[in-house]
DNA sequence: AAATTGGTTTGATCTGAATCAAACGATACT
DNA sequence: AGTATCGTTTGATTCAGATCAAACCAATTT
């Protein structure tokens, strides 16, 4: 690993208050990796091997069963993913594929493990990281049980638009729907729902105009969009 | 707290590893308590003031938002419940209500937090049992986003049923309808899908006589069912 | 025994969302 | 410039589930 990366790595909210000795001993045998878009990173009931951090792209978490595919959550870095997997030394449960370019550490399985057992540091971060994501799946739950495609969509529109209004969409909106858990096709229509409250559309900019109006409309709710 | 109670605390998975000062610091100041069904345990955007364990009955997870109410679990002893928030010291996601008569063991988030700095076998304890409520969180996604609710009756009965084929439902079906996610009457519907599939019902008491057949409608996945 | 109550079932209807299909539009390629 | 490609949009249809309403059933109360 590059000097660079390795402070970078070190920063991370995981890592940074952990000894250095416990560091290198993380560290050691770990791997930062490149990849192109749409590689699969990890396979849903392959044994945990490696915990993954993002450092730079995006991945999605999807998982299949019986012909059926659905996206579990999207990642961005910094992040670290399917760290309960790594840390019972179970199989995963959902799968992994870069959706753009993405730069991954890969750090062995059994190192997390070793580690935690001895540094205090280290196990209270991992704790702080697995609460975040379990939370974060009660949100998801919470989301999608109790709002229609359309109040995702406005709720989504609500957090990611700039003070000016303006959300310009980095990525397909194929991804977003996947995202927000509908079908490209829905994700089209929901976004016509919303033109009465102020949404308008033009290629990847997505304008909201009147934002309380879609606010009205969407029932924002901290306990499930709240960071 | 009487010491027959005292004892089955300690050999909890969660407090069974750590040392006797460890779990004398973490019970002083806790408390046992009976409750009646359907009382309030806690409530959704409260602080999380205390981790609960449920030592007797069952109790339900559920969220609101917008005047719309889900269940999001229902939890049997012996089991922790709403330990991330306990973790992180932020309100609680859920709300949680009494099924049955159940008894409680309150014990103040401040205890947990200070003892998990501490002692590193409860600390392992924990991230053990937050893994594993993660991991739960996701099979309950994956189970809701790729099944329809027939399937996911027909697992919950594969799993629940006894080696003769007879599944004894020990509470309410409009609890059953709830847990799987579903309203009362497309419980009563699902059930009568599975028919061609050998499902009978007469009152409280389901038989799967044709366990294949079902298995074959219901595609169980080790990914989304196994415990 | 009759009546009340509360859970369950059945039926009809409505809504949200997936699917199938075709048109459209922008971008990249020859 | 013309053409292929791929993502997006629009339309029609189908499906899963929720809702509303009424009937039903069993257990308990009066």
């Amino acid at each position: 690993m590059r000097d660079t990366d390795r402070s970078a790595v070190r920063a991370l909210h995981l890592f940074a208050d952990m000894t250095e000795a416990s560091f290198e001993a993380v560290v050691r045998g770990s791997f930062l990796q490149s990849f192109p878009p749409g590689v699969e990173l990890l396979r849903q009931s392959d044994t945990a091997d490696f915990l993954h951090v993002l450092l730079d792209g995006s991945v999605e978490l999807l998982a299949a069963t019986a012909g059926r595919e659905t996206t579990i959550a999207v990642v961005y870095p910094v992040a670290s993913f399917i760290l309960a997997a790594v840390l019972r030394d179970r199989t995963y449960l959902m799968s992994a594929r870069t959706l753009t370019r993405a730069r991954v550490l890969m750090i062995p399985g059994q190192n997390v493990r070793a580690v935690f057992a001895v540094d205090p540091a280290f196990a209270a971060a991992v704790v702080d990281e697995l609460a975040v994501a379990f939370r974060f799946m009660v949100r998801e739950l919470k989301n999608h049980k109790l709002r229609t495609g359309a109040e995702r969509l406005a709720n989504w529109l609500l957090l990611a638009m700039d003070p000016g209004g303006a959300v310009h969409l980095e990525f397909e909106k194929r991804v977003l729907a996947a995202r927000l858990g509908m079908t490209p096709e829905n994700l089209s229509r929901a976004l016509a729902t919303l033109g009465p409250y102020g949404v308008a559309v033009s290629g990847r900019v997505v304008s909201v105009t009147r934002p309380d109006e879609l606010r009205r409309f969407a029932h924002p709710d901290p306990l499930i969009d709240q960071v």
